[in-house]
DNA sequence: AACACAATTATAAATATTTTATAAACAAAT
DNA sequence: ATTTGTTTATAAAATATTTATAATTGTGTT
């Protein structure tokens, strides 16, 4: 099982999250300052780190510039702010994923699940990930998981997942991705790109994330 | 002849599980309270212990941290609930197996004898040894064995079972795995390894385990 | 702003196609 | 001669595509 550090000073909310956690499987420890936090983070491999960014004495900022220097330990930062997460962004801090508060802890437990899969998939000398959200896909194994689960998609809904997240935030039209996925020589209707979007977007769906965009009268969209 | 241990307090399943590896060729003993169990596990050295979780006064957990502090013996763990499992998973109490009620008498008696054979097969200075779940393949010996029994394989069946148990969760084409098992320069039909997959899948088929996944559209896979 | 209309996309279901499983016949090798 | 490997044929399963209908969005008009 995998281990995961919250390291937040509201009690309410540090029970609150190691409870989900915890129904879904994972062993939860919980510091409720920054400096005890630290210490348990660099004395124990944690598969995850869950920083609240407000926290007294040493704030998440200083948390996470500390533990960089000895460990790679995935984190989540959680903030009340819109504004803190794009300063953790712009200070490079290292954080693997952000979440603002309010959150849900379905969201949250998604969001960990799909790190700790796309870490299990790292070690298994799987090397071709590409992770948005919680979302990961596994190229080696050809596997695609969702917030830990895994979704059997069918080989072109596969390929048509792939392609628009290998090329994320650009729109590709209908019929563009008609000759990509399908092969430019392939012949049939358009409305077959339709029915697979749609199918992709049924199984890959879950809470807020919505991948697929559509872009209305152009195309479709991964971000 | 092997000896293996029970600690259940539930009289009918410790009797049921002692009948079907007696069946089997084993030899059990049965212990009803976690301190019975521990005592006799330290005092007499099993080939292998099947522990349940819920005991009464000492629980599962305690017997095999205590035991493990003297003794290797391989253990297999038994709970009526999932959770538990991942707690024994994250607590790193070195157990070798799980399984979770209600559990096929058939299915314990596979992983029994697989736990059986793989320590056979290592401390005869076999050391390329593969296990996955009740299959374990002894490179050395060149012998595959599911639950015990040893399974009679082909040449082209052994290798195509072996490449794949060599790189799993990895999805290979019938084309490629053609290539790597028949060499770059063989010509045949790729009907070949659709064939030999079936076959190979056949022989190694035991209770509910499927080791070599299909994935449509593109290839197989080991898990 | 509210409405109607047209264009576009979403959704569900029916049909067609492709791919794989299985068994059995055949060929090759030991 | 017997075991092993390959090909072939057929059945079964899974997926792809088309089609029809519903819902949504955009646009122009009042």
């Amino acid at each position: 099982m995998h281990k995961i550090l919250i390291i937040e000073d509201d009690k309410e909310i540090a029970e609150l999250e190691r409870d989900y956690l915890e129904v879904n499987g994972f062993a939860c420890e919980i510091a409720s300052r920054g400096t005890t936090g630290l210490e348990k983070s660099l004395a124990t491999d944690y598969d995850l780190i869950i920083i609240d960014v407000m926290l007294p004495g040493m704030d998440g900022f200083d948390v996470i510039t500390k533990l960089r220097k000895k460990k790679q330990t995935p984190v989540i930062f959680l903030s009340a702010r819109g504004n803190d997460i794009d300063k953790i962004r712009g200070l490079g801090l290292g954080a693997d994923d952000y979440m603002t508060k309010p959150f849900s802890p379905g969201e949250l437990v998604a969001r960990v699940k799909a790190h700790i899969a796309r870490h299990d998939a790292l070690t298994n000398a799987s090397t071709d990930i590409i992770t948005a959200g919680s979302l990961v896909i596994d190229k080696d194994a050809h596997k695609v998981t969702v917030g830990g689960a895994q979704i059997p998609l069918t080989a072109k809904e596969y390929d048509l997942l792939v392609f628009l997240a290998e090329n994320p935030n650009r729109t590709y039209s209908k019929e563009t991705l008609f000759d990509r996925i399908w092969g430019m020589d392939a012949l049939g209707d358009v409305s077959t790109v339709t029915v697979h979007i749609q199918r992709v977007r049924d199984k890959i769906s879950i809470g807020s994330e919505k991948h697929i965009e559509t872009v209305w009268g152009v195309g479709y969209r991964f971000s």
